[in-house]
DNA sequence: TTGAAAGCGTTACCAC
DNA sequence: GTGGTAACGCTTTCAA
């Protein structure tokens, strides 16, 4: 059906050899030839064939993302820029949603590799040493993003999310907040379904250790049940004779949580302060404003695909690559 | 490096030709042979290669998805969808975002054609004649969604805007609305840049439709200007003796007309009533709710990846699949 | 400067 | 049931 190198080199009473130096401007043919073979190559609609390609050249100009979702719309950002940067190179990106699954997450992974991309990046799931195993048993270079995995074994993109949440904390104490509590999804429930809970550690490691710097006693981590049950139990617990505010592990939490007290009467900041990280879109929609931790997207993505291709070309590679945060004040805290 | 068919056959002493029968599962091979064949696959820790699959079969299974970009949160959501969907049926997805540069889709396109993809889900920016003949020239099934494309030169999947919006007047009338304007982008301006404005076109349709069949004089298309100027001029042309409201193209365009009106002392729903359309999931995070048009986007994948997968197969394949949708009403209005 | 042929990994057809 | 081989479209190497 479409033209073919073939075609063009009986069209033009040549070998293929001699159309292939033509088509793709490599050295030793004449200048004439050369010029006839274009000219015949647009006159018979010539595309190249990517699989013949891929298949001789063995690459395949091509990158699998991996990731959880696009509901956090902090993931169609990131992807919006690995897809604009990748393009520039010339791939494609292969785009594979695990829905935190982790049976669709290897399977994606394994159809990845049948397929013979290039390089992965990876937001992992997965963290068992079974797991990073079968990640170094594909033999393609991958560069992990929001979630860690192993001990380096993977380069990873991300930000200093332990350091991040300490400087939260000494942010609220600055601002007199002396009793903090901290809201963060169930961490050892989610390990024992074997996910990856680097991000989340780091965290609400965070959290522990700027309380303990700042020298507040009172550590609440609200972590087990659901969050009316622990926004209820925060509730029952505090009088707000100390000005109090909740530090949340990411902000759809504080979000939720803030609705949720709102529609309980409580006001926000008068009564208690709500600080998120991520600095996502949905916060401009909200009232207060809630204060955050922002980092750029944008640059995380360049970054990703930037260390990806070292991999692809170099065979080592590691290392972690963080980026910068900032502190977004909002009328959440007072 | 990797385990070939051909490396299965050395090792157990056969042709290629039944190590594939014993792979593929096909007929006309000794059950005992085809077992030591799938054991040495085991063993040798074989995988296929979708590159030399695809060369042999002229099948890539894979589609493309090109769509503007992932920032109006109804995308990702169709993305995942038919992420999910074409996974089901062992196909994998290019994501090609175009910006709404009209040079980035026809390029990736392009790519996509060369690539082999064995069908393209496309939310098209272009439209002219040009363009819908170039798109036949690729020889792909197409599957267009949100914008419509030419005169049923594809399949397409969407909503009756134009009666949706009609729907809506009525809906504003009943509630005693007398005075109703229309927010929407400037369509012409955007047709002279060469950009699709087939929803866009058909919502402003179906305000006028609307206005029109509930016998009301004043139409009002906001559609110049900075969002501010338009806003600006409507609020210097309104004493809100009428009972007012503004219905929207979409959702966030109703919410950033209810901030701005708000940051101006406007009261909604007292003094004006705001309708937007799409119910995306922003809606939650704004106060009061906006009242809104829903359809659904998973049902919209689905119908979308159906109908590809039918043109797959078949060689004809046409005609408009159109969704249901339902008036949301909420505190925008009273 | 050009041609011929092997090779990439798989499928499919035709003999045996 | 099985083997051999051409074919898919392209790249690359070796000879001429």
């Amino acid at each position: 059906m479409a033209t073919t190198i073939k075609d063009i080199a009986e069209y033009c009473r040549v070998s293929v050899g001699t159309v292939d130096r033509a088509l793709n401007g490599r050295t030793g043919i004449n200048e004439k030839t050369k010029q006839r073979i274009l000219e015949a190559a647009q006159l018979l609609n010539y595309h190249p064939n990517y699989i013949g390609q891929s298949l001789a050249r063995g690459k395949t100009m091509t990158i699998g993302v991996v990731c959880f979702d696009l509901y956090n719309n902090f993931f169609p950002e990131l992807i919006d820029n690995i897809e604009r940067l990748a393009k520039e190179r010339g791939y494609f990106i292969y785009l594979i949603l695990t829905h935190r699954d982790f049976r669709l997450e290897e399977d994606g992974l394994k159809y990845l590799h049948e397929r013979l991309v290039d390089g992965i990046i990876l937001f992992p799931i997965g963290f068992s040493k079974g797991y990073i195993e079968f990640l170094h048993s594909l033999h393609i270079p991958i560069v992990t993003i929001y979630n860690k995995l192993g001990e380096n074994d993977f380069p990873f993109v991300g930000v200093d999310d332990r350091q991040a949440m300490e400087d939260a904390v000494k942010y609220l104490v600055d601002k007199g907040y002396t009793d903090i509590a901290y809201l963060t999804p169930d961490i050892t429930g989610q390990e024992k379904e074997g996910l990856n809970t680097y991000t989340l550690r780091q965290r609400a490691q965070g959290y522990q250790d700027g309380m303990r710097r700042v020298g507040l006693k009172g550590i609440q981590t609200l972590e087990k049940g659901s969050m009316e049950e622990r926004l209820e139990r925060y509730l029952k617990e505090h009088d707000f004779r100390e000005k109090s505010a909740i530090l949340c592990l990411c902000d759809s939490y504080a979000i939720k949580a803030m609705k949720y007290l709102q529609q309980r009467g409580i006001r926000v900041p008068e009564q208690i302060g709500i600080m998120g990280y991520d600095d996502i879109e949905q916060l401009n929609y909200v009232v207060p404003r809630i204060a955050t931790i922002k980092y750029s997207v944008p640059r995380m993505g360049k970054v990703a695909v930037d260390l990806l291709f070292r991999c692809m070309e170099k065979e080592e590679c590691r290392g972690e690559y963080l980026l910068d945060y900032t502190i977004i004040d909002g009328g959440s805290l007072e």
